[in-house]
DNA sequence: TCATATATGTCAATATGGCTGACATAACAC
DNA sequence: GTGTTATGTCAGCCATATTGACATATATGA
């Protein structure tokens, strides 16, 4: 296959834009509640794995405890997310969203499946799974 | 289409993963220059459209002029972009990439180009064309 | 010509979200 | 009992975004 430059920048522009149309609602959520795309993301992550640890968000996230502590701290403190000790190793903390959490969550989420759910239903298909193959390929190999 | 809520989770968070891959090896580039995103981003645009104004990166960008400043002043006092006082419009300011701004930019670029590369020809032209149109898609559709 | 609008720059304050380094505590594992 | 792991915390630094206010030069049009 023959790449030209100028389709390979339209590649890296496409992703930028899309990455920054895609967060702009939900931040703009986010900011009524006095939270950030941070705060997002560690809402999403527990939303989506329930009972997770705070050392497997870090390797989700990709940085480091000290960041996370106070976007951590703060959705607890606001009673979006609690931690529970866990039984079988008490000093893992598991994380869940509490009601106020779902709900946030849900709301967040909204908007972004539903650009997801346009963009894929206009697309069609076949589009689908090239879109699949290519950010797969694009994301790290290394348990990314 | 059927989409399950499943589905759109995975599409939102193979989004997000790439972006977070996309950015890292840049970031580390840029951190050796003292410079972070923003400034990748400046030279990046600056380089796609020599010549082009203030205030067309600012719209680009979708970010405020003092914003942009910080981050402009940086680069051209670095010497990695220069300003021009435009004939036609003496109040406008043409930004264009320094010889060695155009070499940090190659270096810059040179690995997202790679990264898209790559996963371009392992997907195939048909996913390259999926993964356009989705992305096209999710991109806002009032001059993104 | 004068008034207004545009393009750009700047100062100041504030918030978010990363980072490093150092240290503390509790609990597991050998 | 010693070492390792999971977590938390304090302190400081930096990048990047925001709002609001103001300054300057230039263009444009009544």
């Amino acid at each position: 296959m023959f790449l030209r430059d100028a389709d390979l920048r339209e590649g890296i522009e496409m992703l930028y834009f899309a990455y920054r149309d895609f967060t702009a609602r939900p931040d703009a959520i986010l900011a009524e509640h006095g939270l950030g795309r941070a705060h997002h993301r560690v809402i999403y992550f527990v939303g989506r794995h329930p009972g997770m640890t705070v050392k497997d968000l870090l390797a989700i996230l990709k940085i480091t405890k000290q960041s996370l502590a106070r976007v951590l701290r703060k959705v607890v403190a606001k009673g979006f997310v609690e931690q529970r000790h866990c039984q079988e190793d008490r000093r893992r903390r598991l994380l869940y969203l509490t009601e106020r959490g779902i709900e946030l969550e849900a709301q967040l989420t909204a908007d972004q499946r539903a650009r997801i759910a346009k963009a894929w239903r206009e697309a069609g298909p076949d589009a689908v799974a090239g879109y699949r193959r290519v950010l797969g390929g694009i994301i790290d190999d290394d348990g990314g």
